[in-house]
DNA sequence: GTGAAAGCGCTAACAG
DNA sequence: CTGTTAGCGCTTTCAC
């Protein structure tokens, strides 16, 4: 069996009150020499505090939920760990939630993990509609969304990306070098980046006086198999390109291995760009260029955010959008 | 301020044993009536019950931790998906903590969770001396380990791979096509993993009557950079070799990167087997023949018997050896 | 320097 | 069918 606090404070001949006093350093009161038998007994009992039983005092659980929608997603897992890595050093514990983009499972977390009393939520949503169901009057609690907006829920805070400056810079890359049927294969539309980025081509398009041709933008979702499909798709049906902007560097990979198979040469007969910078695109042949995300730190700050929040919960948040990087490998010439 | 089970209570007009019942679905002896204005009530006024303090009394928080190297290094996702899996399944919680491999974090992180009151421990360590320290002793909880055994801890139940096995079909197929100078770009030799694939391969080598050749043996990390270094040296070195056997896909995936370079064809020139089966494997091109690892079902597995010892903690609990599964792609002829 | 007492929100007998 | 009671292990005044 476990032994409590009780337990120690009769061993050690004094009350409970001052064994509390000293596992949790706050000890200026307590003789040295009290403090050094505690410790002592502490050591040789194993003895481990509940902490879920000072939780019930003080409100807080220094735990907080990390609602993502799949961790088997190579975008997320460098999120997470910026999360970790923020919320460890404050001494918080995070707990991994993979939602799969499904509503109903988002819903449930949500409630479990109010149940369990975590003090905030970091959440990356497909775009739940919060106020469809009784959810969103069910925050009690802080929660900052990376990201994606939730529609109509006003979160605390909000990191997101500047995607549409991101996909601007890429495709004026691409613009740059005298390329003017830029085939864009892009993600869900429905999703704010994907949209976020078709906005980015279109600017880059329009700033450099070339015309905006919708059959040149291919909707599908953020993977490779649809990169892959999405440029068979176009070249069977004779579509004129002399570059491709990709939704993801999935998507980017998925097309380059089409192209391949083609017998297209990537960059000498096309050139690719892709987004996120996920590790892969330092590995596939060529190189991708792309732009790079601050995966780490976007859950990084969000955790920042957070812990900000559920340490002063009146302060007011300012939202974070973090900047992208162009980032030139061997897919550009 | 948030509601809780007297205000609900009081409310209702009973008491709050009623409404727990209720709450708790132990609710054979309460009226529909009651029921039914208890549950308009909690819907009423958005009560979420709080389980840890039903915790402090049934001594189950229903969460368990995580404990895992680097959620970042593309083997671990996968396991820790199948962890929550079935964890979420099963109405438990994942904590997700990144040790680093550092002995120093996994310690404080078995604290940590064993204060939090978590109900058992997934493990994966690179090795912990946990008899060097008072770590041991200081499992109250039941632990599971992946991957890695730690030494002389007297686990309550271990999850491998057959390493052996994997690593002698895949060094097999080399030899079977008549290949006789097989470099090994193994991963740290002081690993369990690394070692046990190392001796597959001796062992496939003695099957096929070859004699082992030390100086075919390179020692390394899992990681690309050290593929990729590690086969320039090998060429450097002027060392004769047929095809190659990595320690990982990372490691294979820097090796044909290097001999890209060096214009040696995949598999024309050299044939090239991998380990583990992460995404990438499918990916770069050629596609990687590899020894496919149930990353997936190894946390999913371990999950099952961690919350199994949970549940019946007097079990006795048979180790699980997941089988490796050959898979054949480009990278061989 | 130290301890007594009140109570966090809830469950689990047991009584009625 | 429902309520009373006695805690779970701990923190936090406040008194000595």
């Amino acid at each position: 069996m476990k032994i409590t606090i009780k337990e120690i404070a009769k061993l050690a001949d004094v009350s409970i009150a001052t064994v509390s006093k000293v596992v949790n350093h706050k000890d200026q009161n307590i003789s040295e020499e009290t403090r050094q038998r505690i410790w002592e007994l502490i050591e040789e009992h194993h003895y481990v505090p509940n902490r879920i039983a000072s939780s019930m005092i003080t409100k807080k659980t220094h735990s907080i939920g990390l609602i993502i929608p799949d961790i088997t997603n190579p975008f997320f897992p460098e999120v997470a760990r910026g999360v970790e890595d923020y919320a460890n050093a404050a001494g918080y514990h995070v707990v991994l939630c993979n939602s799969d983009n499904n509503p109903d499972k988002e819903i449930s977390y949500i409630a479990m993990l109010q149940e369990k009393m975590v003090d905030g939520i970091i959440f990356t949503s497909s775009g739940l509609r919060m106020h469809d169901s009784k959810g969103l009057l069910k925050f009690q609690i802080p929660v900052i969304t990376v990201d994606r907006d939730i529609d109509n829920l006003k979160t605390q805070g909000k990191i997101t990306v500047d995607n549409v400056n991101g996909a601007y810079n890429g495709v004026s890359l691409l613009l740059s070098k005298g390329h003017k049927r830029i085939l864009h294969l892009s993600g869900p539309l429905s999703s704010k980046p994907a949209e976020d980025r078709r906005i980015g081509y279109q600017m880059a398009l329009q700033e450099y006086g070339v015309p905006y041709d919708e059959h040149l933008v291919y909707e599908g979702s953020y993977t490779t198999e649809w990169g892959y499909s999405g440029l068979k798709m176009a070249v069977e049906k004779q579509l004129a390109f002399d570059s491709i902007f990709c939704g993801n560097d999935l998507i980017a990979i998925g097309a380059m291995k089409a192209l391949h198979e083609l017998g297209i040469k990537v960059p000498e007969d096309v050139e690719i760009v892709g987004f996120d910078d996920i590790y892969i695109a330092t590995i596939v042949t060529p190189n991708l260029t792309t732009i790079r995300q601050p995966n780490y730190l976007m859950g990084y700050k969000a955790a920042e955010m957070l812990i900000e929040l559920i340490k002063h919960p009146t302060k007011q948040i300012e939202d974070v959008v973090l900047k992208t990087e162009l980032i030139i490998r061997e897919s550009t010439k």
